[in-house]
DNA sequence: ATGGTCTCCGATAGAAATAGTCGGCGACTG
DNA sequence: CAGTCGCCGACTATTTCTATCGGAGACCAT
């Protein structure tokens, strides 16, 4: 639990791949699932969302596939797991209208949990893809990735 | 995604619970149960796990139930949350042996995620039970809760 | 000691989220 | 105009999560 999904890990592996590849390189879903053993057409939606969401561009036709948008440290890995994962609250009940939770009204954790949650964001939306791939190599996070949640 | 369960809700809500009424009154699940409208027997057994881990102390017999084995400050939301849920990683794949996953040779987020988890790790530790209650009120997160994952 | 209250535990059923598959369509290149 | 590749929706299978049940054991009060 608290864990992202395989759908999740799969975006990120592929947009990390792209950034590799530079930003000239059309690379398309068969290259991409062949590289890290993602089954193709799961892949493809994954693609497709993410192209959806203006992550990244697609090119149709024979020679197509997808290149990245923007660069890679205008890419937040929270907008990747965004994408995927649509909304995402570390509870149920994030405060929303419509949740059907039947212990809201004593609730005693709502708001402590809703205050971690943004720091979490914070921290995701501040880690651009290219940092990532820095802090591949490097074993330390950075400090301060605290308060401050866009979104 | 990188959501808690249900169970982990309930479990971080009865420890809050016991906190509000002082380190002297047993609380029994029935009474947990009726105020926060959680089904009994599953509160039940998260509270099993919860004493099963050292974090509260069961009481048998009439009369009796749970009571916390340590102050609220020495209790850590992660603490809570990994004996709910065992093993939290935020992707499968955690540096682990028996992991089946099929990316592993070529995985380009591996390090970048368990960083990312690690920092959230930190936070989660670095917070204690009786912290999480003022940030209730508070609407606050402190700063510097992301490297130093005690754990 | 006995009955009621409460924790403890394993098994199980039901519901929901995830992972992965399939088939057809449309766009583009050569 | 043929082959390649993205686009899309529906579908199935698998796993995880949620909740329930039934019975055993501990304890206190009377
Ligand atoms: S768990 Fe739903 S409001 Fe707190
Ligand atoms: S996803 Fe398994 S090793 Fe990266």
């Amino acid at each position: 639990m608290l864990k992202l999904s395989k759908k999740t890990d799969y975006a990120l592996m592929a947009v990390q791949y792209m950034s590799e590849k530079g930003a000239d390189r059309v690379v398309n879903t068969k290259e991409i699932a062949e590289e890290y053993n993602i089954p193709g057409e799961l892949l493809a939606k994954v693609l497709q969302k993410l192209g959806k969401k203006g992550l990244i561009v697609s090119q149709n036709g024979p020679k197509g596939g997808y290149l990245l948008a923007k660069s890679p440290a205008d890419i937040s890995v929270l907008s990747v797991i965004q994408a995927i994962e649509g909304h995402v609250g570390i509870t149920e009940c994030y405060h929303n209208e419509d949740s059907t939770c039947m212990q809201m009204p004593r609730c005693n954790i709502r708001t402590p949990l809703r205050n971690i949650q943004n720091s979490i964001y914070g921290l995701l939306d501040s880690m651009s893809i290219a940092e990532m791939k820095e802090f591949g190599s490097a074993t330390i996070v950075p400090q301060s990735r605290l308060y401050g949640h866009r979104t």
